[in-house]
DNA sequence: TCTTTATCCTATTAAAACCATAGACTTTGT
DNA sequence: ACAAAGTCTATGGTTTTAATAGGATAAAGA
């Protein structure tokens, strides 16, 4: 399952990609407009500004905005931040590889050859993503 | 994260389908090769069975064996008893779809048009994969 | 029939993850 | 100075996961 966080920051991003200016976002009017928890929004914008997405400005006036252009947020930086490991499984994991416990061998694990190509079936898609694709 | 259940789950149904018999094959057994703990192993074959994947022998002799050919084994059935919904959030799942609560319209939504994107990558790579075709 | 072997079933628990809230602080603009 | 907003820490509640405990039931064989 998608975590809150995950989902809940997709429509942050979303939402500061559509409104498309410069100007900070508050984050009361970001919950509001996307019926999420303020206070946990909260967190999730502040992971998502020490990630490198988005900025941030303190004070009257503040808020939150995009650093970078839509076209250049890729879904595949995006979901490892959010939701961690895209790979359902460690041993299969590019970014947060483990070696399983059990499982002497990982060639011959047949968890392991269906999970690699279930990795790479959802890696094309979140690549082949970004958030302006998202905007309809 | 694919949860152990499955995972566990997954490495059984491996392990019968490689040993070929049709003799009845016991849950230490299985436990002992695949390194699973056994009364756990013992509640995810109950549901295997459950399900229509398994059979079962009680008494001396006794254990569980595989009642279809691995051939006509989809990965989309194993991973929806065990696992549960294909898709990452219901809003997008075919056989246990649900309405969110927030988002007023799914078509505009973009968490609901990735995750589809998501959803018809993984079920693609599940139809293309029996159990036949995770022994290697 | 009795003993052994093995599955069947329910309940409980321990740990972890997840979701959310509270409240104090820091910074900024006016 | 004051109000508005992000920053940060801590905490509590709920749900899920993984595993264990203990017995009930059924089959096989002597």
């Amino acid at each position: 399952m998608l975590s809150k966080k995950t989902k809940y920051g997709l429509k942050a991003l979303t939402y500061l990609a559509s409104v498309g200016t410069k100007e900070p976002v508050q984050i009361a009017e970001i919950a509001k407009h996307e019926n999420i928890s303020q206070k946990f929004l909260e967190s999730i914008l502040l992971t998502l500004r020490r990630n490198g997405f988005l900025g941030s400005k303190k004070g009257k006036g503040g808020g939150y905005y995009l650093i970078k252009q839509p076209e250049d947020i890729q879904m595949t930086s995006v979901m490892r931040v959010l939701e961690g490991p895209i790979a359902m499984v460690p041993c299969v994991s590019l970014n947060f590889y483990e070696k399983c416990d059990d499982c002497p061998d990982e060639n011959k694990c047949s968890v392991h050859k269906l999970m690699l190509q279930v990795r790479d079936s959802a890696l094309e898609v979140y690549r082949n993503n970004t958030l302006a694709d998202l905007i309809s």
